[in-house]
RNA sequence: GCGGGCGUAGCUCAGUCGGUAGAGCGCUAGGUUGUGGUCCUGGAUGUCGCCGGUUCGAGUCCGGUCGCUCGCCCCA
């Protein structure tokens, strides 16, 4: 056992771990293209208060969860927990309210500082998107549904359950703050310590707790859609219209919430039970009021993020790996051929490996091992009749190509 | 931060009562100086996580420690 080993939470990705990560990177970034979604990417570091400011300082993000340092500069730095702030971050500052709605496609490293488990890792990547300037319900709607076609096409839709809420606007979220908080007041000897803490810093979020007693509690509890005003139901419905016409299936869980000022209307996530404790696989909602909260203009958003290990741990197939070509050269006058060619098939399209010593069997080893779907033998008698010899190393047929019709044979896939 | 499980070859693991460290797979060389897979023969690779204790003797027993892993909290 070497010394040499990652830190704590961090993994090195390679062989099909590698492949199952780039299939759902690159799923996903494709399908956000087609919807109209250009990619960005922002540092994997921000000032730390881009953060304490957007999450809030009562959130486990910020007090428990961030991987901070001070620069040899002197400034405070943090790894980015999520990207949701330092895409806002970057709206600002590279002042893209100047064409509104943006819709953005993000895809990177995030790191929380936590105790390691299954699905949950101190680096871990996520896929997101955020639409940035487009009030209308539709919009929810819109980014919901991309998420449920990156889901689909990853083969993992129907592994999920989307369940879904709405906070209401900000007059209706605070008339039903106000009630949570009336009756959990009422009932405040009963509750959870940590609820208890929730109560006035962040009293929405006792709505999901886990203790048993204050599920009891919660039970009873005044539900958020009594609460909504005319108009946050209105806007509920745009959305659930739009569900319903893409045939999108969702359960309503009036208990699914976020707990900082600035979210709004809908709230969302796609869970799986196949994941262990970790059940979350995509989740986002509408955050109205996070970039004014930052100082920058009055602009709304929604968005999603979804981790891609969580994601890469479901999907279930792959598209199948590459099959190259490989070259092997037989005897020293070929070698010099062998290099030429395989330059000349790769500027072609084509996947070439061409070991660098060895004899045939050795490099027919490789080939095999390699999963190579041909091998093309070049020897001094196929040198000498201007052919190489072409042989499929499924079936273990031969045959000679003529040198000139070799790149039709070689994309006939034969 | 708290709890459970586990640390032996690159990987998966066995190792009896405390008595000189093993298997399979993989890797490598050869059988095969123009051809992989299957087969045969040989070879290399270990701080038994680490430190200490008990013992004539510790992979094995005891203590500590580090690491991995699963779960709690919370989240992707």
């Amino acid at each position: 056992m070497s010394e040499l080993r990652p830190v704590r939470g961090t993994h090195d990705l390679l062989g099909e771990d590698m492949r199952r990560h780039s299939h759902v990177h690159e799923t996903a970034r494709r399908l956000a293209s087609r919807y109209g979604y250009r990619e960005i990417e922002t540092p994997i570091f921000e000032f730390t208060e881009v953060f304490q400011r957007t999450l809030g300082d009562t959130s486990d993000v910020v007090t428990k969860e961030m991987y901070t340092f001070t620069d040899r500069g002197g400034e405070q730095l943090t790894l980015r927990p999520e990207n949701t702030a330092g895409v806002a971050r970057a709206f600002v500052t590279n002042g893209l309210q100047q064409s509104l709605p943006v819709k953005l496609f993000y895809h990177g490293p995030m790191f929380r500082y936590e105790r390691p488990q299954k699905g949950r890792m101190r680096q871990f990547h996520q896929i997101g998107i955020e639409v940035l300037g487009a009030p209308e319900a539709l919009a929810d709607a819109e980014v919901i549904a991309l998420g449920a076609h990156v889901l689909d096409e990853l083969g993992v839709l129907d592994k999920t359950v989307l369940q879904l809420n709405s906070l209401g606007d900000p007059e209706s979220r605070a008339a039903y703050r106000d009630r949570l908080v009336a009756y959990f007041s009422s009932h405040e000897a009963k509750l959870s310590e940590d609820s208890r803490n929730r109560l006035h810093k962040n009293p929405l979020r006792i709505l999901d707790s886990k203790d048993p007693g204050d599920r009891e509690l919660v039970a009873d509890a005044p539900l958020m859609g009594e609460s909504l005003n005319q108009a946050s139901r209105d806007f509920f419905k745009t959305v659930t219209d739009g569900l319903d016409a893409l045939g999108i299936a969702y359960v309503l869980d009036p208990r699914l919430v976020r707990g900082l000022d600035y979210y709004t209307h809908t709230a969302f996530e796609f869970v799986t039970t196949h994941l262990g404790a970790q059940g979350t696989v995509l989740g986002g909602g509408r955050y109205d009021g996070l970039i004014r909260s930052m100082g920058g203009p009055d602009v709304p958003g929604v968005g999603w993020a979804a981790g891609v290990e969580r994601l890469a741990a479901l999907i279930e197939a792959l598209p199948p790996a590459i099959r190259p070509v490989a070259i092997v050269p037989i005897g020293a006058a070929a070698e010099r051929a062998a290099w030429q060619l395989a330059q000349e098939l790769r500027r072609a399209g084509q996947h070439v490996e061409l070991a660098f010593r060895g004899k045939p069997a050795q490099r027919m080893k490789r080939a095999d091992r390699l999963d190579a779907r041909l091998a093309l033998f070049l020897g001094d008698d196929e040198l000498a009749a201007g052919v190489v010899k072409l042989r499929d190393l499924s079936t273990g047929a031969e045959h000679a190509v003529a040198r000139e019709v070799l790149l039709d044979e070689l994309n006939r896939g034969a």
